[in-house]
DNA sequence: TTGTCTTACTTTCCAAAGGAAAGGTAACGT
DNA sequence: ACGTTACCTTTCCTTTGGAAAGTAAGACAA
């Protein structure tokens, strides 16, 4: 079922592959360090287990000697379920070995009671699961939920959800009894930055973030392989970086947080202000500042400023290779882009501002991908 | 000379015994995960080797069965220098192998040029290397130099130093050519923060921060083992952190640093603003504040409250265990502490505020030491 | 066609490392 | 004295991956 019974060096070359596609014996050794003899015995291993096949186009390009023979990952060997739980809904994804996405589903959820939810993601999951038999491939191997808060992924409980208002939820002994499927839980971000790191924009970086900007401002960090998840559960709290002015009170009682400033709900709620119209929406406060309306795009520019000056405080600090920017506030990213910008290199001190800012629109599937990811690490990266 | 003749299980004991003191091989075989079996093994060898000796005596209590023999490690075994460059000076210290310093020297600098600063340290190495042998013991087994600024520990190389005005300086050849001794360099900050992991307050914290604050404020941070480098060589810059308001202007034109309000400069240069005594001295400053002035005190607030808002972004993004407070600064810590502390726990997020904060008045020996630690590693800590 | 060159892959052999398990040892209590 | 307990040692064995020699498959040249 899992890599158990493979050599320790099999989950390295199935994780190269996974990351670098098709690739041909020597280039496996050559990446990983093994030797060629080593290669081929785990590879023939892999193979007889189901896990990579000969076949693919080799990267490489034609040269003397013998042709390579590359081999690639077989995506069907394995199934993975993502769920993401928001207050509001259910979101599920179908997803193979590689991450690549096969089905997706929403549910809405009329109660937040842990029973009633747990429930709902156990028949979410069937269906899902429905879905991979169509794909006619064997069962699915693990369930990833994941869901914003206080996640102990290594215990399995939800320590505190706000949204949810859940205190020490055992979530994934939960999910794994109604489902009967090896379960495993994560926050939303750190799952969403496992994604990144895998399959996403932070494959081959040894240190990286990812920004999430929209309802909340929150991050994910990579750093020498893993995700950073802090001793108290806290980390890439950047929504309350304490950065921008103290006029605006936050949801968490302070002044100065990012998330003042540039959350979806405080440019809302800035916009409303400036043009005296309580009704406005967010759709509509982007209209306004695409037609040019000045005390829109202010507000804009501050949020983009605080977000900047959020991304500075990363670079300062931990000195990222890239930082992935990303969350529903990217579909307004125009509006903030130059002054993120701005704020990023006034204030990345040094050698910082050589820190790659990537945007990335991650779609909300993508945060349930997430989960898939974290469910398939424990096949390929087992016990990190 | 080194571990590498001994089996991989040798550094993992090694370790074990450097941080945790004697233990018999019983509890060496739990901490480690090793097999009683194993452990004999690798303390036979090592034993046969130098690097440990049976006695002292054991940590645990009496019990039924028969006794523990514990081992420990034999500081003596080898000896290492550590250096720390600064623009005035130079600051030398022999330690052993648990880091612990037998003699201690400064040398004032005249020249900040390379080759006389090199030499100079050389010439301070041989003094270090005399007190060695009055030691009686072996030779030096290594010289870790530290400096402030821009240090590629892999390459050996001073990338950028302010202070020195130096650029891409091979330094690590230099010395180890100057001094015959195997020589690394790193980051003053970092070797600090390796110092506090191994020997110091860091002791088995999965992840914690160290801030110095004094003519400048930095930071190093511990994630998972290994101290943070930054993929460009800036991590752990807090001096720089935009948190502080617009009114000041920082060393690096910004404003809002936290270093525009709490450095040393700076918190002299606004004392004098406030007291309109343009001679004033930081020994001044802080003996007015002592005595109630209430516009110094103001001054001290604002530092203290700027430091404690760093140290809540440290705390938000990487959520570490602890975080450790030194520096030169630390001797007026009781002006600032309820401030750092207050606006800490004001702005730390959630479950942040469980970090916990620590004041470590590090004299400056302790960053030469940092230096004798990082050279080592490189022997009990071998290829991390 | 044939030989040589180059690189890819396979096979065989082997040394290292640490686990399992059994045995030896030194204290205690009864 | 004898059992109990926990520590330490020894022996044996499996696993793992490296070294090195051998095989395979194409290009190229004579």
């Amino acid at each position: 079922m899992t890599l158990a019974d493979q050599p320790p060096a099999a989950a390295l070359v199935l994780q190269t592959l996974l990351q670098h596609g098709p690739l041909s014996r020597a280039e496996i050794g050559r990446r990983t360090g093994l030797t060629a003899g080593a290669v081929t015995k785990v590879a023939t291993s892999l193979m007889a287990d189901g896990w990579i096949t000969e076949g693919g186009r080799p990267a490489t390009e034609r040269t003397n000697g013998r042709p390579a023979t590359p081999v690639e990952v077989r995506p069907e060997r394995a199934l993975f379920a993502g769920v993401k739980v928001t207050g509001e809904e259910l979101i599920g994804v179908l997803a193979d070995l590689t991450a690549r996405p096969l089905a997706s589903r929403r549910v809405r959820l009329d109660s937040r009671d842990v029973g009633t939810v747990v429930l709902a993601i156990a028949r979410l999951v069937d269906e899902l699961r429905a879905a991979a038999h169509l794909e006619g491939t064997a069962d699915l191997h693990g369930v990833g939920v994941t869901i914003s808060g206080d996640v102990d992924s290594q215990l399995g409980t939800v320590q505190y959800s706000p949204f949810l208002n859940w205190r020490r939820v055992p979530l994934a002994q939960l999910v794994e009894t109604a489902t009967g499927t090896p379960t495993v839980i994560e926050n939303d971000v750190r799952a969403l930055t496992v994604a990144e790191q895998w399959f996403g924009a932070g494959v081959g970086l040894s240190i990286f973030a990812l920004v999430t900007v929209g309802a909340g401002i929150g991050a994910g960090l990579c750093v020498a392989g893993r995700v950073v998840s802090g001793a108290h559960g806290v980390a890439g709290e950047v929504g309350h970086l304490p950065v921008s002015g103290t006029d605006r009170v936050c949801t968490c009682g302070n002044t100065g947080c990012v998330e003042a400033v540039a959350s979806t709900h405080a440019i809302v709620e800035q916009a409303r202000q400036a043009t005296g119209d309580a009704e406005l929406t967010m759709d509509g406060a982007i209209r306004l500042a695409h037609t040019g309306d000045p005390a829109v795009r202010a507000v804009f520019a501050r949020a983009g400023h605080a977000v900047g000056l959020a991304l500075a405080c990363v670079a300062n600090l931990i000195g990222p290779e890239r930082i992935i920017i990303s969350g529903e506030g990217v579909a307004s990213y125009d509006l903030f882009a130059d002054h993120i910008r701005q704020a990023f290199v006034d204030h990345a001190f040094g050698a910082a501002v050589d820190c790659d800012l990537v945007v990335r629109p991650l779609p909300f599937e993508e945060w349930a991908r997430g989960g898939a990811v974290v469910a398939a690490q424990r096949v390929f990266a087992p016990a990190k």
